[in-house]
DNA sequence: TTAACCTATACCTTAATATCATTGATACAC
DNA sequence: GTGTATCAATGATATTAAGGTATAGGTTAA
């Protein structure tokens, strides 16, 4: 049992289909076939279902799988661990699209002062799919708003920041000493679409208090959203963080009166994979980061 | 990293010497030596300090040493689990030589004929090597006699024998109608060498009721003690297994009388390993085939 | 100094693994 | 139903990696 054999098992399993894996992979796909045979002849049993449009795992495969998968991770943890020196290597950090451009510039620029020889890797993506990416090890750490349903995944909150409401500059909310909640509820809302863990947060905040937003656009980033209310599309809530870099007076920020809604910020990581040196020092770096912030 | 290059690695850094472990190996010292370079070379730095006479292990290499073990085990349980058909496969099973043929020919009768496609290979070894083999996976169970200094490893007592005394036919005791422990005090010993366990058992019983046996002779096989005592060389102490297979009336056993010395027999296994459903058979009958020996 | 002992290097052979081209089988569209 | 697209498997061939032999080079011990 070769462990480029399981690695490529492992791919196939994932896609379903040998083709579509050998070219992931970069070997032909007579070659993805022969290797896979070999290792069913190992294993005495087929691992794979071949049916004509797909293969499927067998009992036997399904087994593999989870084996596998713990082997090469634990060949992967060797590689690092042996290879720690607690200054170079690199980092893959996750984070979602309404935390990336506004807080990791700043940390990044730190970090890699103190940590010349490091390389980070930043990814953004959607929050289930930075989780997935953390339990598969295809990122160290991720960076995302809570709540996050993550099993097997460690979580430490790092700081809970507002979200301000934002308005147009001839809105009729502007002038008004204190907004509250109930002033928003008749106006149309600009949103992220729903992939967005923002908009869940801002629709959840409202619905406790007993509103459901009403959403006229919906679009996929926060500079967006912050350009269409400026247009008077609608009215919005931003991050404290998008909103500390927004320069523009094209549009005004306000807090809400009463209980103000916010977002937690969190760090997960999978611990059942190695923490290198680095990594470590990564997050000890990020919670001082996100402690000073301000 | 491949497989291959760690089951090399580990034989080099058992051996503490390339040709000796190539040997081994059963491939030639130059391959031996590059397959450990390239390791070297995909980890950025020597697994082995090379010596004049020896190599030692680096720190990186002690942790890879541990962490290559771990993987090996990992795959080699893999392919176990998944060809386990609870039918065929091999069980490797360890036993002290004062149990092997008195107690295992009979239990193996019976289980090969409910298994007839098991391979059951029995290795005898003292209770110390023994151990050591079942801690590295070397063998599935080992049989042995209690205590055993068996740190991670699951020990389940199986039954508990006398020991009997074993007397020459014209021993001035073998005409008194009980015989106790006060009785043989002045009386020389046969016993095995000590690298055996029974003699601790022997000594350590004695010692409690406080006199030390004196051994005129050292053998390292129980049937060369009981031919000894058969010539009067002195009396010794036998399992009750070893009796009811000899069959001789050129020497005469005895039970003692008071509180009769015993050994508590009792099988050994590593629960950190994958356990195939024809071992996990393979202890059910023998516990059921220690019960019902009599 | 020489012999013994080890590992590393150079060079060659063999075996494993890849690729390319093609077949064979099934599903789907028209 | 015929044609076409989709896939995995196979055969022939090329490439690459691993292993073998011979030997160099360095260190210790007699």
């Amino acid at each position: 049992m070769e462990v480029d054999q399981l690695r490529y098992f492992l791919r196939v399993a994932e896609r379903g289909n040998f083709t579509r894996a050998a070219e992931e992979l970069r070997i032909s796909q007579p070659a993805l076939s022969r290797s896979i045979q070999k290792l069913e002849e190992e294993l005495g049993q087929p691992v794979f279902e071949r049916k004509t449009r797909s293969v499927a795992l067998t009992e036997a495969g399904l087994l593999l799988q989870s084996r596998a998968q713990q082997i090469l991770t634990l060949i992967e943890d060797t590689k690092s661990e042996i290879s720690d020196d607690g200054q170079s290597g690199q980092i893959r950090v996750g984070a979602i699209p309404t935390i990336a451009p506004y807080f990791l510039p700043g940390l990044l620029r730190q970090f890699s002062a103190e940590f010349p020889k490091a390389t980070i890797i930043v990814q953004e993506d959607t929050t289930d799919k930075l989780l997935h990416r953390c339990t598969q090890g295809e990122i160290d750490l991720a960076i995302l708003a809570l709540p996050v349903p993550a099993k097997y995944l460690e979580v430490e909150e790092l700081f809970q920041e507002e979200l301000l409401l934002v308005l147009p500059l001839e809105h009729p909310l502007v002038n008004k000493a204190q907004i509250r909640l109930t002033d928003i509820k008749s106006y149309p809302f600009v949103l992220l679409d729903e992939a967005h863990c923002l908009s869940d947060n801002i629709v959840s905040f409202c619905r406790q208090r007993s509103f459901h937003p009403v959403a006229v656009e919906q679009t996929s980033q926060l500079a967006m959203v912050q350009e269409l209310v400026s247009l008077s599309h609608g009215i919005s809530m931003i991050p404290q963080m998008a909103r500390d870099l927004d320069e523009t007076d094209r549009r005004v920020y306000r807090s809400l009166s009463g209980i103000k809604p916010t977002r937690k910020i969190a760090v997960v990581w999978n611990p059942y994979r190695f923490q290198s040196r680095l990594q470590q020092a990564f997050k000890t770096r990020l919670h001082n980061y996100a402690q000073n912030r301000k």
